[in-house]
DNA sequence: AGTCTAAATGAACGTCATTCATTTAGTGAA
DNA sequence: TTCACTAAATGAATGACGTTCATTTAGACT
């Protein structure tokens, strides 16, 4: 197959600059369609024809650059965990570190709900922004003295719940209306009355502050020297 | 429309057993159905189609009883939320309780994922099974000693870190594998390959157990007197 | 001038959820 | 018995949507 050596062609890279002959779309301009596309329609309105047509393209011309629309979905990925404050890390001390990273975690994700599975199930192979930001959050821990070992377990638990809360962002306020069972269930109906609402905060909110708290207190003193 | 009184019929419940002309279908077959069909062939298969097949009925029928297929995944998730175990609360303390009750409501729905949307963005009102769960668990908050305002925050932040952690485990081995990249994040690569493999234990488990444990204690001392 | 190839086209396909007009068959009343 | 009422089932049709494929187009290199 590679019987023939080329002959001249003075060897270092072969096909250089200026490949792409017309090169109509690609990575960049498929994500930048699908996410003025999501902020236009959310994500009920991403779909392969409307991106296709926001690109002026045929809807098939996106299968030469992606594979699929988990592929479109993987390259939005990526463009957001881009913009997820890790530079607490650089300045901070791990707790607020960790608690600015967690907010803009949850906050850029909570209006990206569709997401999650994906980056939940998906290898962060070729997603190079997002293997940039756990390799900021990695560094931030091992530099406030968390063993090797330890770091990923930590970080999966606080990814866990900063996914839950993204959701949790998204329900309805009515989330726990009981309706017709209120009166079998005198705890649970009374509980939810009783949930102080602190005005400025929302109902996530707050309960995202309770949980972060917890697991950064609960965390800390497990591995962390000088607690 | 109650205009006449019907005469004779000893008044109590009008129309009372034997209602249903035929009744084929109903909330609890389509649930069984759904569920068998989850069980064989996962959530790719539950289709109308499919679960009508399974039923022997026209997959229009099934909109005599449910009026999307939202509503079926409502039934199923409900049936789910009966078999959360929450017989800690009545028997154990506190934490133990959490715990159990924790390991198995992730449990459950690590094998129904596409379930935990409609979980977290739906409200309660009319899913019984799923109201009588969280009356438990209130209960036990509150025999606990917690004060009924700070309840559904601290259920609420649980819940979320366990939909994380649901997800978690339907991740694959090789999700933290930075391919390419990896010479260019030493610290994060270093890490991965550094997470202590605890023999018998996924690493879903273990940072499960590290999250449960560190939202537990960071939980109680707040407002759980005697901590 | 001619070849190679990345990239775009447009017409299909198959799968789904959902709708609707129509039929079927118990039930309760006359 | 008969008849009207109605819950429930039918089957055909619809409209999205993701994806495939044979074909065409037009730069880049020889």
């Amino acid at each position: 197959m590679d019987g023939n050596s080329a002959p001249e062609q003075s060897a270092p890279q072969r096909r250089r600059a200026g490949r792409p002959p017309r090169a109509l779309l690609g990575p960049e301009r498929i994500t930048q369609g699908a996410l003025k596309l999501i902020g236009r329609d959310g994500y009920k309105g991403l779909t392969m024809s409307a991106l296709a047509r926001m690109l002026s393209v045929a809807p098939s011309a996106l299968y030469n650059h992606v594979s699929s629309k988990q592929d479109v979905l993987l390259l939005v990925e990526d463009h957001l965990m881009d913009m997820v404050d890790v530079s607490g890390f650089a300045t901070l001390g791990w707790e607020d570190a960790v608690r600015r990273w967690a907010h803009s975690y949850r906050d850029i994700f909570a209006h990206h709900i569709p997401l999650i599975p994906v980056i939940a199930l998906l290898p962060v192979t070729n997603a190079p922004k997002t293997v940039r930001m756990y390799e900021a959050v990695t560094a931030g821990f091992a530099d406030a003295g968390w063993p090797r070992g330890n770091i990923i377990d930590a970080v999966v638990a606080l990814e866990s719940f900063i996914y839950g809360s993204a959701y949790d962002v998204n329900a309805p306020d009515n989330i726990f209306d009981s309706g017709d069972l209120a009166e079998t269930t005198p705890q649970f109906a009374g509980a939810v009355a009783a949930r102080s609402n602190t005005l400025g905060h929302s109902n996530a909110d707050a309960a995202f502050a309770v949980g972060l708290d917890a697991m950064i207190s609960g965390l800390a003193p497990r591995w962390l020297p000088r607690a």
